[in-house]
DNA sequence: ACCTATTGATTACTATTACTCATGGATAGC
DNA sequence: GCTATCCATGAGTAATAGTAATCAATAGGT
């Protein structure tokens, strides 16, 4: 049978790279590791280590157990800490996917209250995810996502929770900046900054840039909102973001925010979730807060 | 530590709804299954079932744990019977490397029925190598290379599984088309196109030009035989090619193929594979496969 | 080309653990 | 109220996973 043990094992040596270093992290001896990995490659009929002088590598199968073990360990022990919090009466913690980078500021707004609400349950964002945002659901790696994209799969479901207008931050001192729109063309020769997304996940190229043919005069990826509009604000460039999150800024920096194209450009986010943890509470009351937040 | 065998446990008993009924099935006595719930319950320091008359009944905690069992338990032993295929040689990807590209059209004609034979390996194939072919085989890169040149190194062993001759195609209009054979010379005054290759493991090279100190007008490198051969087609350049992979173009261009010196360049290709996989069972038929197809 | 330190494998022994057997108390159903 | 069946428990045993000590192989420095 292959055990908990087994997929530990795997993951540790293959962190370590050695069978000694990972006997140390799993508190047991070297031996004990031998033995283990050796009748296990018995029980299973196949190898799953190659030794190679000194040094183990794993096979086809080994790599296998290595997926395997990276998915379901940490399933595993998140399963611990949450019966431990049962057991010590607390509701559990929270898991909340962000695949929508200024939706920080918004979510911060909602968790704020919500930890005031639920003084037993923890809350913890991730941003960076393997197989994606509904990978991540899926995965029960985490149990709430934040999203532009809703995806309607089997056993998920989505709920917007607010719309709002995705527009341009320019510096206020830009000619952009005090016109009704800006058009696709005037990006020509302004420098866009964004955050580091695949450039198909940027509603400024999806929906404005690539449909008239444009590409801005350079592209630079930031990392945070701060930085990003520190950037805007001393001329080295433009960004897209929400109307609501630029309009805040527009009060502490010589910014300004303008609509992209003359429709203008309309976003929406959800929250997702799996349907089977629709028995949950405290998951509940969040959807419900963040609806209200509106 | 939350064990494989506690979730299978719990997902029996949920299943017969008495211990006693879960226990035959999971061939122990009742009295095992009592001790191990009642470790798990002191470790988890939470109760997982709640004890009424003789019956029980799942907690909330239990439910969870329930709901973690259905979801790892299938992948559980998924993974092991894909890791008994891949024990058999049933299942598994075989990962070939080539070496030899003209011989791509080639190898199709053997993966095609491969893949039909069986269903449960892929096959995924590989050109560039960063240290050549051999080296791929033996760093476990590749499981077997397709290469014109056998390397016989401890634990690997090479097999030839087709002979050709290799050609100089020119177009059918120019005055080296009509002769029984070309001479090295006669290229000084010719373009060479090639794959991008090293000229050293190019026979055109090796086996022609060189032992007769002869260079040709110029040397271009082209990515795909297709192109090569328009190129070819349209005057501007001769390129050295398998007669068979020669003559299926003859058909569709004008262009020729014309023998390589008074002897003929003759060539042969093999397949490498580390001996110690010699009890894939996949493998040893895409040999057989391969030898056959000739 | 040789040491040396370190690797994984192996053997023999030990401690732990998981299990069985036997039995007891509790309860649902006839 | 009787009986069959449920789960719990204690004591003893078999299986297993662990350790310590040692060996053989090898990567890497000198």
């Amino acid at each position: 049978m292959l055990e908990r043990t087994h997929l530990a094992i795997i993951q540790a040596v293959d962190n370590h790279g050695t069978l000694t270093a990972a006997a140390k992290q799993l508190c047991v001896t070297q031996s004990a590791l031998s033995h283990t990995i050796r009748k296990l490659e018995d029980k299973l009929g196949t190898a799953v280590w190659l030794r190679e002088g000194r040094n183990i590598r794993l096979t086809q199968a080994g790599l296998y157990l290595l997926n395997l073990a990276n998915r379901l360990l940490p399933q595993l022990s998140h399963a611990e800490s949450k019966l431990k919090q049962m057991a010590h009466g607390e509701r559990g913690t929270l898991r909340i996917g962000m695949e929508c980078h200024p939706c920080y500021q918004w979510l911060l707004r909602v968790v704020s209250p919500f930890l005031a609400g639920w003084p037993d349950v923890d809350v913890d964002v991730k941003q960076k995810f393997q197989f994606g945002g509904v990978g991540a659901l899926l995965g029960y790696e985490i149990d709430l996502l934040v999203t532009p994209d809703p995806f309607y799969a089997a056993g998920l479901c989505f709920e917007p929770v607010f719309d709002y207008e995705q527009v341009l931050v320019v510096p206020r001192k830009s000619e952009l900046a005090g016109r009704q729109y800006v058009k696709a063309e005037s990006l020509r020769d302004h420098i866009l900054l964004t955050y580091p997304v695949a450039p198909d996940r940027l509603d400024i190229y999806t929906q404005f840039l690539n449909p008239a043919g444009v590409v801005p005069k350079r592209h630079k990826t930031i990392e945070t909102t701060d930085i990003m509009l520190q950037m805007v604000a001393s001329g080295r460039g433009v960004a897209a973001l929400p109307r609501w999150l630029a309009e805040e800024y527009c009060k502490k920096l010589p910014i300004s925010a303008v609509q992209l194209g003359r429709a203008g450009i309309a976003k929406q986010i959800f929250l997702g979730a799996r349907t089977s943890d629709n028995n949950i509470e405290y998951l509940r009351a969040f959807i419900a807060l963040a609806k209200k937040q509106l």
